[in-house]
DNA sequence: ATGTCAAATAATATCGATATTTTGAGGAGA
DNA sequence: TCTCCTCAAAATATCGATATTATTTGACAT
């Protein structure tokens, strides 16, 4: 009897409202790298109770996007040259295998899928869309996951998450939009439509470590 | 003023003692795959309040021991030949990029580490001492954590955790002792401290097929 | 007899409040 | 003047209770 105020109804529960948004927040830098997350503060900042964000907090730990202190509370995870050579790193081994099992798997659906999503990011980035980091990490997605192999997926999601990250804070999304990422990824499609792995597979790791080179760059600080 | 009752006195904070028994108890099947976790019942179990367990579980969820279903809950997760595959398929991949970074950053200090961790591992070995697997444990990580990449150490851990359960579920520890796995150490220390990369990523690639060879063979249901 | 709907039951998700711990400042002693 | 101790203030961790949501039971109609 609480008056159904949720008239924008989006969110299943207050935890997992709380756990997106506060993951878009780190994302994209709002929440910066280290900074305290007082539970009072964050809690007014969602107008929600402290339950969810104390739950919240502790999903994003397992993104690593959050650190846990002793009992001291939790912080937005700090920020490295080492900690994004490293993930550069993972990414480039773990999506390499994905991509090949993908590709070993290929079929005519997996196909039908891939074409859909390059179209739809090309669309969201010709418009300047709001949406286009979701239909990017889509068409990214849907080039690994037909390795059917939800772990390896899992740690390749996660992965591309906390470099998207590392994108937002050197710079924002739009001067990585001025180079011509287009010709990349469609170079990227050709090669799995072929079925070329040895192709797809240079291709992805040629576009992941050229733009690892711009943000490494960027990043004396 | 609460008479001071911890006079055991191990755990720091309630969660941290739940997050661990929670995860003893999945590891070693006590608690079977796929069961529903049911707060109350866990409240009563470790004796502690609902805050604690549900943070404990959120914990779990991240290290893929526990599922999260919708509102429904928490169930732990499930196991399938198909899962246990994949997890021996990570583990050769990321290992094998663990150990050679680690032998790449190879200085006495790490041999030192290395030694040590072998001779606690034999000895817990011998007594057939309860803290086999920890110090087994142990030695395969301290094998891999000179490489300085926490992210990939994390996975490897992870990883790690979710093979052993598999073998507890399989037949318990006894059984995979008796295989002579002593020789089998031996041979990737002698390996890591010759610096063979090469030898030492065999010997060790061998090692987890071999036993997930043996646990396949059994799992036939 | 069976399928469907509704009420009862059980479990989860969330909230408000309390107790414990940590942090910081100020004062006493060296 | 510096160090260490004590006390106050703030934040976290935990608990008990409530409201919301799912599940089951049972009755009624088909």
């Amino acid at each position: 009897m609480d008056a159904m105020l949720d008239t924008e109804g989006k969110e299943t529960s207050a935890t997992h409202g709380a756990y997106r948004r506060l993951r878009a927040m780190i994302l994209t830098g709002e929440l910066p790298p280290g900074q305290k997350l007082k539970i009072e503060q964050l809690r007014g900042l969602l107008d929600t109770g402290a339950s969810p964000v104390r739950e919240a907090l502790s999903l994003l730990t397992s993104d690593m996007l959050v650190e846990r202190i002793d009992q001291r509370g939790f912080r937005a995870a700090p920020v490295s040259k080492c900690n994004f050579e490293e993930i550069l790193l993972l990414r480039c081994n773990l999506e390499e295998t994905a991509l090949r099992a993908s590709i070993a798997n290929a079929d005519s659906a997996w196909e039908d899928r891939l074409v859909l999503r390059h179209y739809h990011m090309k669309k969201a980035g010709q418009k300047g869309a709001h949406d286009f980091e979701d239909a990017h990490k889509a068409f990214h997605m849907a080039l690994l996951d037909n390795a059917r192999l939800p772990l390896l997926l899992r740690y390749c999601s996660q992965l591309y998450d906390l470099n998207i990250r590392y994108r937002y804070l050197a710079a924002g999304v739009s001067s990585y939009k001025k180079r011509d990422i287009n010709a990349e990824h469609q170079e990227i499609l050709d090669a799995a439509l072929d079925r070329d792995a040895e192709g797809a597979k240079r291709h992805l790791l040629d576009h992941y470590r050229r733009t690892g080179e711009y943000l490494s760059s960027q990043m004396e600080s």
